[in-house]
DNA sequence: AGCACGCCGACT
DNA sequence: GTCGGCGTGCTC
């Protein structure tokens, strides 16, 4: 019996249920730290796996750890541990959870493909020169700056590579890799911010905050702020108060793509004597390595991140903020299914921070949450500035059916918006031109191979695209079903309404924001400039525009349907429409002008559109959480959806079938649904 | 996830 | 008689 071997846990990057221990052979000892990547042996080939803890015992069928990939941690002891809770919560193999939660380029094997080392050259100190000409320019170059990295050197010679070898040659020059860290805010201008005085509610909910974080502990805490009461303003003196006391904060928000505003502001509070860390799927592996490496040597004090931040590897949280926590989009819908507003609530009270859910309109999970006591309940219900919220009408579409998409009490609000020289606001939650085709002599639609959903018309790129599986057709010049000419794009999305717009208000400069206009890079950030700027008097956009912009030059927002998304088939759908339209509502009004906002619908007389239109969250919340309780759904139940899939439907059905069957006996304490 | 083993149809 | 289909099961 060999009692005394070192034997590491290790999570296996592949879909097994528990970690597996492998033997630490004696000349990987000093290596293997815990929280590193290592490369295993599974079956009969080679797999990355994450150590996760090291212990002794007995060595018999174990097999022997390969390499060490990192020489430092990339895991955090507390990191470890709130990843292997998440894994069990979820029921998800550990392995792929912290595969999810590292950044990628770092999740698989090497470390060649993300480290990004650069040559640093040093002047050696000797006083005589070089004999070549080049070579003494380039020499004084560093000598003055006492040492240069290659980047610097390339951009102040053309080709110093030559000279630069013969100056190490020579033993003027020493050189050194070193690590290079890529700061993709770096070339952005800050402009210094200086916290405002907060107003009377501000303050109360910043002392609330205050205590929290002095008493050190787990407290959770939902910040209801209505649009424009400045959420933001607390965010950062919370923070700040955090930092103060010695710890760190993690930002989480839904899209930081859609947020530099937001990220330009935390730079300008912070940006002088506090280190930002930017997370996001925008960034280049390289970048995002970068970012996670400094942010585990504790070169950090604030990250700011979309989802999968919230596994960021500070090791000493103060405070999570969680902006926008009703966003759908902290959910994350496949492989590893979490929601990163959970694991927020989890990993505060794993590791005693404050954490802060910050929303206008609070999902109404965290409201009851809120209301039950197990959270803390801040309000902010006025405006800063004292700024009134904006009117809001609802244009009944039954009484006043419109010939296109914008009724005329809508259209002429905005032409009178435009005579005032103020910017308009549309919400159409449709992009391209049209959600389907249809032949209108046939009654053929056009529908996508793969998903079954009709094909949505673009007219700019002439395709036919389908918005679940970006499948994407040329459209038949000849109806398929009757070789008819007459197919006609039916309903309007975001290009139709632009298009509409340039005919009705001719002279008005109309900009279109959704997806198809904005996945250039820096495309969504034009836009926002030149809205800012004033150089765009209506924009027409989907979702995308209602989410946390700050335009101050917008006093009037039109909704083209508010029925879309109520007639969602989903228990959420009232509560999605009164979120999307309180939302976009906020939007108006923000600078010193009073906002109007008028919503075209089929059903004015729905309480989700009634409440909104009072800016009435109570209201509704009270509404929906009655019919909740009532059906036993979210938060009053607990909802498993269950995918069957596979390539023959018959078998699929009966296997749904049966596993539906073989829940019965436990009918009454579970329901099936569907 | 891979990659094996394993048991049934069309080919040299 | 083999090559190869993908169904089931295991990987420290």
């Amino acid at each position: 019996m060999t009692e005394s071997a070192l034997i590491a846990t290790v999570a296996v990057a592949a879909p097994l249920a528990k970690p597996y221990s492998y033997l630490v052979p004696a000349e990987l000892a000093d290596q293997a730290r815990v929280g590193v990547r290592l490369e295993v042996p599974l079956g009969r080939r080679q797999v990355v796996g994450y150590l996760l803890a090291l212990g002794s015992g007995d060595a018999a069928g174990l097999k022997p750890i390969r390499r060490v990939l990192d020489a430092a941690p990339l895991l955090t002891p507390e990191l470890i541990r709130l990843l292997l809770r998440a894994a069990d919560y979820y029921r998800h193999p550990p392995g792929e959870v912290i595969r999810c939660a590292l950044p990628a380029g770092l999740s698989g094997k090497g470390n060649e493909v993300s480290i990004l080392r650069e040559a640093v050259y040093a002047a050696v100190p000797r006083a005589d020169q070089p004999a070549g000409g080049r070579q003494r320019q380039v020499l004084a170059q560093i000598r003055a700056a006492g040492s240069l990295p290659l980047s610097s050197l390339r951009t102040l010679f053309p080709a110093p590579y030559a000279p630069l070898k013969r100056l190490v040659e020579l033993g003027f020059l020493t050189v050194e890799e070193v690590e290079r860290h890529r700061d993709p805010f770096l070339d952005q201008p800050v402009v210094a911010d200086r916290p405002a005085v907060p107003t009377a509610e501000q303050a109360a909910a910043l002392e609330q905050i205050a205590t929290a974080i002095a008493a050190g502990g787990f407290r959770p805490l939902l910040l209801h702020g209505v649009t424009g009461s400045g959420k933001t303003e607390v965010y950062l003196q919370a923070i700040a108060g955090a930092l103060a006391a010695g710890r760190q904060a993690l930002v989480l928000v839904p899209e930081i793509a859609l947020t530099p505003q937001l990220v330009a502001r935390f730079r300008a509070r912070f940006g002088a004597g506090k280190s930002i860390a930017v997370l996001h799927s925008g960034l280049s592996d390289g970048e995002r390595y970068d970012a996670w490496r400094a942010i585990a040597a504790g070169e950090v004090d604030i990250v700011i991140g979309a989802r999968s931040a919230i596994f960021a590897p500070l090791g000493g949280l103060g405070i999570i903020v969680v902006d926008e926590e009703h966003e759908a989009s902290y959910k994350q819908g496949e492989g590893f299914r979490y929601h990163a507003r959970d694991l927020a609530l989890l990993r505060g009270q794993m590791e005693g921070a404050t954490v802060l859910l910050g929303s206008a309109t609070p999902a109404l999970t965290s409201f009851q949450r809120a209301r039950d006591g197990q959270i803390g309940y801040l309000f902010l219900g006025n405006r800063v500035g004292g700024r009134p919220m904006p009117a809001v009408e609802l244009l009944d579409l039954r009484q006043a059916a419109p010939a296109g998409v914008l009724a005329p009490p809508l259209l002429a609000a905005l032409s009178e918006t435009l005579a005032r020289g103020e910017q308009g606001l549309l919400l159409l939650n449709r992009r391209g031109f049209a959600p389907f085709l249809l032949c209108a002599d046939c009654g053929t639609t056009f529908r996508c191979p793969n998903c079954e959903i009709t094909l949505t018309f673009h007219q700019g790129e002439r395709r036919l695209r389908c918005h679940y599986c970006d499948y994407v057709e040329r459209p038949a010049e000849l109806c398929p079903g009757c070789n008819g000419i007459n197919i006609l794009p039916q309903g309007a999305g975001t290009e139709r309404l632009e298009e509409e717009l340039a005919a009705l208000l001719p002279g008005a400069r109309v900009a279109r924001m959704d997806r198809d206009t904005t996945t250039r890079k820096g495309a969504h950030r034009a836009l926002v400039e030149q809205m800012l700027a004033g150089k765009i008097d209506i924009l027409v956009g989907t979702q995308m525009v209602a989410k946390g912009h700050d335009f101050p030059g917008v006093t009037l927002v039109g909704v083209a349907s508010a029925d879309a998304t109520l007639n969602f088939p989903d228990f959420r759908s009232a509560e999605r429409t009164f979120t999307l339209l309180a939302q976009v509502a906020g939007r108006a009004g923000r600078g010193g002008r009073p906002g109007q906002v008028l919503i075209q619908t089929y059903s004015p007389e729905h309480y989700a559109l009634q409440c909104a239109a009072q800016h009435d969250y109570l209201a509704f919340a009270e509404q929906e959480l009655a019919f909740r309780r009532e059906l036993s759904y979210p938060p009053f139940g607990h909802l498993v959806n269950l995918v069957f899939s596979g390539n023959n439907g018959a078998q699929v059905e009966a296997a749904a079938d049966r596993f539906a069957a073989g829940l019965a006996p436990q009918a009454g304490a579970v329901e099936v649904l569907g």
